[in-house]
DNA sequence: GTGCGTAATGTTAGCGCTAACATAATGTTA
DNA sequence: TAACATTATGTTAGCGCTAACATTACGCAC
């Protein structure tokens, strides 16, 4: 009888990884296959005297299971597929943390994939996680391509769209709603009596356009509607460009006396702007940012913003799919997580100075 | 003779998982499933005719390969393992994004972990990561446990520790040195004639501790060394810390006349700081930080800061993989990449101030 | 044609693991 | 103690793919 491993060199059969396989621990703990099998995935169905047994070779030879073979053998994979549009974006850097942070209970791994805000690119890498017959999906936002949502609603695992809410969910949801957040920014300032308010928008993703679409709803029910001072570019968001944009703005229309930025960062450009200009914050230029990053607080002038809980978007998407793998039905199919407005220094402008 | 899928309902052998295999589109093409095999992997191997009944039959059936199969069978899994301690940091953030872009070409899957700063978490994570068989793992530092390195040595793949240089790489490194950094921003100040220079440094990690050391370096050579202005915490790094850590060190020392922030995140909570007790930067006070994050240049005024190109740090771990795995023997084992003092306002002491 | 090298395709047997069923060991009840 | 339920372990046959070898088709010299 043929017997496998290198051991017998005239054979010509295939080599394996070298590396111990979970019959090597069974031979060693005097244990059928499956038994060691069980004793690792479910300890309680091994006797206390063959668990320790197992356990023992299992050091001693340092067997790490082959999580290829198990998937493919149990059609489980364990997988959990993450796709969101930036990594360099600190929103998802906090979401992606607190989907980590869920997750690593030693059962589940996550797939990452950064579609760079490329619905194709996003539509290649659902394509590819489906390939490992994930666990569950996670994918940011709702702009699918159709094909990408189609994947996904064939797909035989849960699938949480995060960071916005919406009507028409794939399957479930956890996020806010952008279109609210911006008009909430809007309105704040036009209750904060500042009169000719611009918005600084950079990388124009769906959601950001959402935000400008709440924006423009707050101005014009507070009859400060001026599709002149809406400066956006395609190019991504950072504080230079928050400088920047904030520059192309006051040039030409000097009158401009507030900013809704797109993002924590263009707002904290656009006050290194002021600062750099000789505009007074919030006096002559009141600035409200979005997501409210850490930093906002700590600035000076403190910076107004709209708060979202990032990673309670990771947590609870990550919740919702342990608990519908574990056979649950949830209450909710969408989270709305909602804003915060946290106003701060930036829009605080004393009573007397409003025109 | 027993045939497979679920069509024969009174059979009750195991079902896969339910999407077509390798196999249906072999039927479908009427050809084995080695040549289907083939096509896909290595169309040159496959006629120009079968090649094109068989692409036929991968798009009617929707096909996908699964990948765990395929991984088992060859014993290649084609993923990469990468740990990094931290999602959140920028700095990891950027390496990630090149490692993401440079291994995205449909090849290599990335297996990203984060092992939060815990060198057992870490080496957790490898274990895990080489129950996968990877291709290649990339890890983040030099200072993992024993155990950790002897599994990394032992593994029959790649290995490349990036961030940082050092004498004694596991197997490959990419980086630069953190000592080296310290030192050139110590002398900078040295330089600029600050006197009671001081250090802020929050979340001490290895690396950071090796930017302190060469900075003590600098204020010995500089005869400025005093360790009474060292300012240190595990707490993690934000810029709110950087203002505190700063009204912490001017209440203790109010003489203190420059610091050393050992990120971007803590000098501009230091510039707040400053900004906010009235202390002019750079005149009273001169600020340099780590790593120049694109905010830096925006402030105002601009920061000093230790240029380190952390995007081409992931693009040369990659590219160093890949000859390996390519067959090459690459030239160096060790890729310092250096870094670049950005000297800005904010260590730019009118020469008449010094005292 | 015959012989022979090369390219194209097929057959077989696993990769390492676990589902599904089978059996042995143990406890439980009347 | 027979009858039965329960628990612990084993046997067998794949999961979907590809390595290794085997075969066939094809081209080309002589």
């Amino acid at each position: 009888m043929y017997k496998r491993r290198n051991k017998c060199r005239g054979m010509r059969k295939r080599k394996g990884a070298g590396r111990p396989t979970i019959s090597d621990v069974a031979e060693k703990a005097g244990v059928s296959t499956i038994t060691v099998s069980r004793a690792l995935r479910d300890p309680s169905k091994v006797s206390d005297h063959l668990r320790r047994k197992i356990n023992n070779a299992v050091k001693k030879l340092n067997y790490v299971p082959h999580s290829h073979a198990s998937a493919l053998a149990s059609t489980r994979s364990n997988i959990v597929g993450v796709i969101v549009p930036s990594l360099t974006n600190n929103v998802f850097a906090d979401t992606l943390r607190a989907i980590y942070d869920e997750l690593d209970d030693g059962v589940f791994q996550v797939q990452l994939g950064n579609s760079r805000y490329v619905a194709k690119d996003e539509e290649r890498l659902v394509r590819t996680f489906l390939g490992q017959g994930p666990s569950a999906m996670i994918v940011a936002g709702t702009d699918q391509t159709a094909a990408t949502r189609e994947l996904l609603q064939n797909a035989s695992c849960p699938v949480v769209q995060i960071m916005e809410t919406g009507d028409d969910p794939i399957d479930m949801m956890v996020g806010f709603s952008h279109f609210e957040g911006g008009r909430a920014a809007g309105t704040h300032l036009v209750q904060k009596r500042y009169k000719r308010i611009g918005f600084l928008g950079a990388r124009m993703d769906p959601r950001s356009y959402r935000r400008l679409e709440g924006f423009k709803e707050a101005m014009r029910s507070g009859g400060r509607y001026d599709p002149d001072l809406i400066v956006t570019t395609t190019a991504s968001s950072s504080v230079s460009l928050g400088a920047e944009l904030l520059g192309q703005l006051r040039a030409r229309r000097p009158d401009v006396d507030a900013v809704f930025c797109n993002n924590d960062d263009m707002a904290l450009g656009a006050l290194f702007g002021c600062q750099k200009a000789g505009v007074s914050v919030p006096d002559e230029m009141g600035i409200i940012g979005f997501n409210d990053l850490e930093m906002m607080a700590a600035s000076h002038p403190s910076l107004t913003s709209i708060r979202t809980d990032r990673y309670q978007i990771g947590k609870r998407a990550v919740q919702m799919i342990k608990s519908v793998l574990e056979g649950e039905i949830p209450e909710q199919k969408i989270i709305d997580l909602g804003f915060e407005l946290q106003c701060r220094e930036s829009t605080m402008r004393p009573k007397s100075k409003a025109r």
